[in-house]
DNA sequence: AGCGCAATGTACACAGGTGTCAATGTTGAA
DNA sequence: TTCAACATTGACACCTGTGTACATTGCGCT
């Protein structure tokens, strides 16, 4: 293994830990994030994780912490970048679903997941929802859309996002970008000029053909 | 507790041991599925379990198995029924979305988190998300819309509904009524004339105002 | 009444998880 | 070189869960 976390000379370290936590988290789910198998896994005894957490929990408050960080601010930022028309403006948005620096799908989807038996973070999730939702629905406002329209449309972009994630499924950058100009066509009712596709096609390493 | 699968004097049955798994399964997913706290909930005895399933894992295979027969077939079926226009199929499908006897939400979204844990599984939703997104094509299709156009508005329909499943949101049925029409008129490209809005309204109890 | 079997219960062995403790190793700085 | 902070470890006690072997109960039938 790598030890490219290890500037103490010492193996283990909070971080160590936490992205062992992480990439667990995502493979297997919630129930998986259990302090001895990440021991095994890092080659470490189990008890030495006791020294850099107080116990199981505040693990997994840390990762939370890391979605939280992570997953609930780009999109924000994402839907008030500047944009020419409503077009331009969703293509910034899609950014978020084809990047992982500015959206991590998988850890997403995980933490859904793990709402499923946690009230306390149920609640977050649904907070991240509805600021995730105003946001959108304020970029479709700008552009002079009505607001019950706004609304529906700001839902079908998020909807079908999170939906995607839902679907677990692994499919071609090719395949997804042959399918963008018409989800932007039903999206906000105008179709993309070919500039701005070509724009973004270009962002996300993307050559048509 | 109600004894009314109870027609042979005994306390438990299959069925008893299954629709606590079932229930426990929708309100903190498949690791809450213990045998030992599905005992007491029906108070019975952790090992008389035993007498009616193998282990565990049979008891989580018959659980998948109703996941399979009850979601899997009223979509298809919902996007084959007759109707005059897109618009009014388009109402048939959301009949789903409505009535918990066509698609079980919470189940659909309990058993996807659980497919993060297993591979078989996850094989098996990708299979029904197929099938479903497949239907939903041909529904466009035969309304003549393009197939590409098809496929695209086809899984906006589809995934908003699954995003909708895993933002596990509980709305009140005004609220997502009102927003029908709107929906429908992005999904399809045609608004809904007021006849085919008030049928499916009484169809789901719904008086609008 | 009593037999048989479906259904339940008790006891045991075991696996894997948590968290505490006291002991030990490692490192950089005084 | 010694000290203290940092990091790691094994042993211990405990809890929750699984599955098996065997005993026990209670219903239905003759």
């Amino acid at each position: 293994m790598d030890q490219s976390l290890n500037d103490t000379g010492w193996r283990g370290s909070q971080e160590g830990w936490l992205e062992a936590a992480y990439q667990s988290l995502l493979e297997s789910g919630v129930d998986s994030v259990k302090i001895l198998p990440l021991a095994k896994k890092l080659n470490l005894s189990r008890t030495s994780f006791y020294w850099f957490f107080k116990d199981r929990e505040e693990l997994l408050s840390a990762l939370v912490a890391r979605w939280r960080e992570k997953n609930t601010g780009n999109i924000v930022k994402q839907s008030e970048a500047y944009a020419e028309s409503l077009a331009e403006a969703m293509l910034n948005v899609f950014d978020c679903w084809l990047s992982t620096d500015l959206f991590d799908a998988r850890f997403e989807f995980a933490v859904r997941s793990w709402a499923l038996q946690s009230d306390e973070l149920l609640a977050e999730v649904h907070k991240a929802d509805q600021i995730r939702l105003e946001a959108l629905k304020r970029m479709f406002m700008r552009f002079g859309v009505p607001e019950t329209t706004s609304d529906v449309r700001a839902r079908t972009t998020y909807l079908v996002q999170i939906g995607y994630i839902s679907m677990q499924s692994k499919e071609e950058l090719a395949v997804r970008m042959k399918r963008i100009p018409e989800y932007i066509a039903i999206y906000t009712g105008e179709v993309p000029q070919q500039r701005e596709l070509d724009r973004f096609f270009a962002r996300h390493g993307y050559r048509p053909g």
